[in-house]
DNA sequence: TGGCCGCTAGACCGATCGGTCTACATACTC
DNA sequence: GAGTATGTAGACCGATCGGTCTAGCGGCCA
């Protein structure tokens, strides 16, 4: 089975909005990189790079959602699985020498009040991964769950960042291990095995 | 004393970076919101758009490194200086209808390898921020104070950007109270006053 | 084999991009 | 008042932008 025309789209449309986002790259270069020309583009999709763009990013949502299933089903506890998470994220970001991000966030900064669609997409996204969070921990009687959730999903999002314009993990990896430190901390003596 | 052409284009440059990013603003764009003509830009930035952008880049760095000075001479615990920083983010970007965010955040995520200047400036600017916060968590005997810091620029950057997408300012409040909450807990556990 | 249709292919378009260049106003110096 | 430095003003440039349009390829069904 050979990968679609409009999955190669996708595809090369989230490598692009990882490394440089929506503005940042041409559709001559996207269409390039993904060795497609400009009318299959537009035959898949209409509105053109904001519609392939919207794809992009739900698709980036739903990827998330079944990666946390499958992480959550091999690691019960949720603390445990969010750090395979971010370290498999810190090995994607040093793995790519720092140009590869969070294809979410970088739209999610450029993006203005008249992009409705788009803000929708990424609305979305945000909620589903951190309400897949939020009732794992809850299910695992961690407090505050939403709390830790959006504090997770800032962790990811702010920590990528400054790994990205220290081109090093360290302050990622550092802010981690305090976090983790804390919360583990925190369990053991509010709520003791 | 009036404004000089060189702050004027600046700070219209800082809006635009917090509002769209680089690549998002076209110079005409802001040349129009600064009431500024193209000759003058070029006149005191021969490099333009980019240099303009580093010039914004190390300002808000500066501005960022006074705000804190004189944050954290008004409130002796770094805790309490944090907490009114993160209140007073978050009010910038609640005025704004959640449009106006962290000046080097898009930037950061736009910049590609080849943009040595300006990732350089970013860096430099991320590093002065957290050292003065792990500064004054360490005189206050906080424990892991770098990465408290790296921890705490992270919940700004990736909360602003939730709340930017959520268009509502409770993703970012949920996580800050989650953090106060853990540190002030182990505080009082592990270093009693 | 002829007609049809999904899709590829890329020439082409006006608009806008960042950047350059010349002309001019202002103000300070000799 | 002539000369010079500083900075304003915007017409203008080639390149590139996102998007449209026509031509034609290749498989499928009658």
């Amino acid at each position: 089975m050979t990968k679609t025309t409009r999955d190669t789209l996708i595809d090369a449309m989230i490598d692009a909005l990882q490394r440089k986002g929506l503005h940042g790259v041409g559709l001559s270069e996207l269409l390039t990189s993904a060795g497609v020309p400009k009318g299959s583009l537009y035959h898949h999709f209409p509105g053109g790079k904001n519609e392939l763009a919207i794809a992009a990013i739900e698709r980036v949502g739903q990827r998330a959602e079944q990666a946390f299933a499958a992480l959550f089903e091999r690691q019960a506890d949720p603390l445990d699985a969010l750090t395979t998470w971010l370290q498999q994220a810190l090995g994607q970001l040093q793995a790519s020498a720092f140009e590869r991000g969070c294809p979410l966030a970088t739209v999610a900064l450029e993006s203005g009040p008249d992009d409705h669609a788009i803000r929708a997409a990424l609305a979305n996204a945000f909620i589903a991964i951190r309400q897949a969070l939020q009732q794992q921990l809850q299910r695992h009687g961690y407090p505050q769950p939403q709390g830790l959730a959006a504090l997770f999903v800032a962790l990811y999002e702010g920590g990528l960042l400054q790994a990205r314009v220290a081109g090093s993990s360290e302050p990622l990896k550092e802010a981690v291990t305090t976090l983790l430190h804390l919360i583990r901390q925190h369990r053991t003596e509010s709520m003791p095995a």
